[in-house]
Order: structure tokens, then sequence, then C-alpha cells
DNA sequence: AATATTTACGCAATCGTTGTCGGCAACGTT
DNA sequence: AACGTTGCCGACAACGATTGCGTAAATATT
């Protein structure tokens, strides 16, 4: 049983294609009746419109490429939802590629990209990555283009990011007025948009209160788990210790409250902690975990809607904007004063 | 800038598409200094062989289609990280689609998956589904299709689970040999295989001890959060009150840790809790969550392997089969005996 | 020298669909 | 009666790439 073409029907009924093909879409030039029975025996032969040769036809896919770092992520799966929500109600197909945080793969990916003629791309940058001579070229040929949460500033297009640079600030903050003097900073790559960001709402919010901005307190680290907790461990070697420790991702968080249960250390008595989640389970966590909470869900809909815009728009100079989520933090026991 | 095609190679040089197109290819039949002439040519202007052209023409779309329940899960977003891993090495791509426990959705799915001329189906049912007609006249009309975590017997294909039987009755003997005698078993949807089997071994190993089965204490869930609340208090809420419940999806395990918390109810003193989980924070959750660990990423690489070998094989009858793949039982806090 | 073979390439069809053009009736208009 | 208009439909080309077939010229064979 093959799926039936408009070559088909025209056949069976002994029409032209191009008859059908108009029958079908119901143009005005096709007698009423005629249309009846294409219709009818298009129901019959269940015939579907080959997206293929639409394609082919004209020149775009109805599909969209989301290049992640990884989608085994809750961040990542949680906008990967709110972007495939989106699509799935405009007619178009989501197609997932991972750069497991590899700038290789990542070009890779977006060569792939490029042949499958996809309509536009999402992409949430990889962590090794440092230029984007690959998004430049595609972006230059065409390619619509959304960012979202981590961006390069050398690609004029639209962003959908958080408010890191707040909720760094916020979550800094929160930590300070808690009776916390020795913030540390647990970075990811420095290569990325949103390690600047926060960081600067990090040292935003100790100049505001007067505490001294102490480099030894900040860490970069990617994403081994080996690195991790070697970094870590660093901290805690310190001459002066921290008393609280800021993490900004969810592998980190996971990472450092498992190292500090090791060592024994108290939250928050010893040690507060607070991460950049988007962990479901935060507040199951022993202690439930403080966090910034990103609104992943929301920013992928929004990089879906800005970039599906700019697909179906037929503007050529779109006014590209960043849009910038608020974040939230939500405070439970890993950051609890003493006091309380 | 456009991307150019065969043709505009054809033109440059002054040759015909067939010959351009046999030259890339390297047939014998083209003089060696003509396919270097336009080897040449292709790489500057960057020609990429269109994919669209070439699934017209053979018929197939080299990308395969995965339906999941909900990418938002901790289990399938391993799950896609496995299957993306293989079709990428393959040379396929993935496209996602999401039926959020819906039948109707998932309906749908199915028929864009069709019409998208997908070469293959991954798919794991979703919680609604009672009847898989939409998949049958799929599978009859020639498309592989694939199972994996949660299947149909009504169709005659690969499939690839977990030992949910055998996972459970290992949870369950656990349970037993922790000194628990009331043991309550919090199921998913009761149309769904792994449902079935998980409580297959749940009163094998209640059996084997000796205990008698209790049907009050075998609850069913849709995926509603409030729907999950209302059951779980609806157990806690019975005469006899359990001293062991064993959730099985990391939803359910989630809530019920919750609201065991909420109640006041030690765990695992008054309550031991274990679920079949894939949180990769069990072990840093309050207290840390015993579980039965199903192996995602490895289903999805499995998966998509069986999937793209009925894709590209000439056989018409490929031997379907069953792949089970372990569980393992993960012993921590929650289901600790007060004697430990 | 006449024929056979090889080399190297072009023509045209194909995949499924749509758009452009053109044409044949059957009407209405003058 | 001659012309214009409208309704309805078919032939053809095109999208990009592949492929079977044909063929001219160059070379080999007898």
């Amino acid at each position: 049983m093959e799926i039936a073409t408009i070559k088909d029907i025209a056949k069976a009924l002994n029409l032209s294609t191009s008859t059908v093909s108009r029958a079908l879409r119901g143009s005005y030039e096709i007698n009423p009746e005629t249309k009846r029975i294409v219709l009818e025996c298009a129901e019959k032969l269940n015939y579907r419109p080959n997206p293929i040769a639409l394609s082919l036809k004209e020149n775009r896919s109805r599909a969209i490429g989301v290049v992640v770092p990884e989608i085994d992520n809750p961040f990542f799966s949680q906008a990967i939802n709110g972007i495939e929500s989106i699509a799935y109600n405009r007619g178009y197909h989501v197609v997932i590629f991972q750069s497991h945080e590899s700038y290789d793969r990542e070009v890779v990916n977006i060569q792939h990209l490029a042949s499958r003629r996809v309509d536009g791309v999402l992409i949430s940058l990889s962590g090794q990555t440092t230029h984007v001579e690959h998004l430049k070229e595609l972006h230059s040929k065409g390619m619509p283009i959304v960012f979202f949460d981590r961006f390069s500033d050398e690609i004029h297009t639209h962003k959908v990011v958080a408010d890191n640079y707040q909720g760094a600030f916020d979550g800094t903050e929160h930590l300070i007025k808690s009776g916390k003097k020795y913030i540390a900073h647990l970075a990811a790559s420095p290569t990325l948009s949103i390690t600047r960001e926060r960081i600067s709402g990090y040292r935003a919010a100790l100049e505001k209160y007067g505490i001294p901005y102490n480099e030894d307190f900040v860490k970069y680290c990617n994403f081994s788990i080996e690195d991790m907790e070697k970094i870590i461990d660093e901290l805690l070697s310190q001459p002066i210790l921290p008393d609280a420790i800021f993490t900004v991702s969810d592998r980190l968080a996971m990472a450092c409250l498992k190292i500090l249960k090791q060592r024994n250390i108290r939250i928050p008595e010893d040690m507060a902690l607070m991460g950049f989640s988007n962990l479901k389970v935060a507040e199951l966590l022993s202690p439930s975990f403080t966090s910034v909470i990103q609104p992943a869900l929301e920013m992928g809909q929004r990089a879906a809607e800005l970039l599906l815009d700019i697909v179906e728009k037929k503007s050529k100079n779109p006014v590209y904007q960043t849009v910038k989520l608020p974040t939230e933090l939500i405070i439970r026991d890993s950051t609890k004063t003493v006091a309380d």
C-alpha cells in the first residue's frame, strides 16, 4: 500500500494534475462539482500532500533547528518544551542537535542545519565556543538565527535571555543580608555571556554592601565532573574559607552539594549554598535549595516566536531585540540564617 | 547570496548538470580533469547537495521521528540523548514530538510524522493511549516503528524495555527484607504495559515472602499534580497505614516525598520510600532516595539502532525482538531499616 | 580501410507539487 | 453574425538532483 499522490487522483478521475491540485486548494476556477469529486477521491485514497515536494518547490522546509549543549539538562529540556509547543502550533517541526558543550560538534551541527535547509535556527552556544564565524557565515547567507540563554554579541539578531545580572545581584544580596561576608561564586565557562553577566551582578551586589571583591572566590568550571570536584575542593582549601557558595548551573549546584555533604560541612550553618537552577526537585533536596530560577520554558517560547516571526515576515530588516526575562529568587533552607 | 546548486556549477563551467552530478559523485565515466575542475568549482561556490531534492528523488528523508510523552522528564530526555547520539553517527536527524500524555495529541503527532515522510518512528506511548489503530495503520503502510519503554502488544515490531518485572520485584523484595510488611504501590496509568509489568513484579515479590496482596495498597495515578496529591492522601488515610511506598515514576516519587514531608511523616522510620526513577539528584534528596534505575540512555541507543537497522535493511521480514535491559537497584537512606 | 569499442559527455525523464500560459466551449453583447 | 467574456480545464515548466539512454569523437581491432 503506497502513499497516494496527486497523480493517483488525477489518473483515477481522468483529470490533469493541475486540476486536482487546484481543486484541492479550492481554487475559484474549478467547477464545484469537480471539486467535490476530487475531494472525495482524495479522502478515499487518504491523500496527504508531500511536504518534501512542497519544500523543494517553495524552498522552505517548515522545520527549525535547535542546537543546545545538552538535552538532558533541566534548563534545556524545559526550553525545548517551550520551543516545541510554539513551533507545533505554528506548523513547524523541531529538529534537535546537541553540541555536548563542544565547539567542534557545534560547528558540525551548524553545517548539518545549513545543508538541511531548515527555515531557522535557535541556538544556545556551547561552553567551548569562543568565536562564531560558523554562525556569522550562516547568518550572512540569510538564515534566521535567534539566540537563547547563551548568545554572542558578534551577531546582530534577536536574543532571549534571563536577567542574569539582576538574578545574580538578587542572589548575592540575599546571601549578604543573611549575614554572609565571604561569598564564593562558582561560574561556568568564562567565554559565555551568561557567566560575565552573572559575575557582574555578583560584583555589583558586593560593592553595594561594601564587601571587597576577592578574585580567589570566583572559580570557573567547565562541565566535567572531575574538574568540578577539583575546583570545589580548591575553593574549600583557601586561607579564608567562604561562608557561602553561589553556583550558577544545575550541574555545579549538584556537585557542590554532594561534595559539601561528603566533607561533612553543615549547610547552611557552616556554608550557605544557592544556585542558578531549574531543578524541579530543588525544594526536596537536603537542605531544600535556595535558587535563582530562570523561566526556561518561557525563554524557549519567546525565542521560538521571535524566530518564526522572522521566518515568516516579509520585512527584510527586522528590528532586532534582546528580550530579557526576569528571574525569580526562591529562598529555601540552604541559605537560612542561624537566627531563623 | 543564494545557495549554490548543481546548475550553478554547470552554468559556470559550461557543462551539463548530469556531468556535474557524476563528477561530484566520482563516476568512472567522467574525465579526471573534468572532475578536478568541477570539484574545485563546487568548493569555490560552497556547494552542498540539497537534501530535500534528494529526499524527493529517493523517497526517504534521512530523519527519524521521536514521540515521547514529555521532553522535560529525566527519563525521556536521557533516552532522547541516546537516540540523538546514534542517529547523528548514522547520518540521520531527529525530529521531536511530545504527546503530553494525551492520546489525541499522540494521534496528531503520528499523522504529522506520516505526512512528513520520516524514515522511521521511535515512540513511547502516552498514558492515555488505550488503542493503537493510528500506529497500526502507519505500520501496515510500511513505516518502521520501534517502541521503547511504553509499548503495545498489538503491534509486532522491535521493542526496547527495561526489565520492569524484575526491577519491581527487586525493589519490593528489598523493602520486604528491610522489614516492611504493608507495602503500597503507586502505579502510573493502568493502560501502560510498564504499569502491568511492575505490578506483576511487585505481586510476585509479595507472594514469595507470603505477604498477602492488598488491592487497596495499589493506586493508579495519572499525571496531574492535583490528582497525585489526592491519591497519595487517600493512601495515607487507609485503615491499615502502609509502612512503605513504592512509586514508579519520577513525578510520583517527587510528589510523594513532598507530601510525606508536609505531613511530617518520618522517612524511613514511619514510611520507607523508593522509586522507579532516573533522577540524577536522587542521592541528594532528603533523605537520599532508594531507586530502581532504568538505563534510559542505553534504551534510547538500542531503540535507535534497531530502528535504523530496519530502515536501512533490505530484508522485508526482520526478526522482531524485544530487548529487555536490566534495571539497577540503588539502596539509599529512604529505605534504611531502623537497625541500620 | 572498415568496423568495433571505448571515452566522455548531453538529453530527458523522474520524484510531487504548483504556477503560467493557453485553449475550447458556451454564453452575452452589439 | 461577428466579437468579447467567462468558466473550466490541460499542457508545460520548474524546484534540485540522479540516472538510463543516446551519441559524437577518439581510439582500437581486424
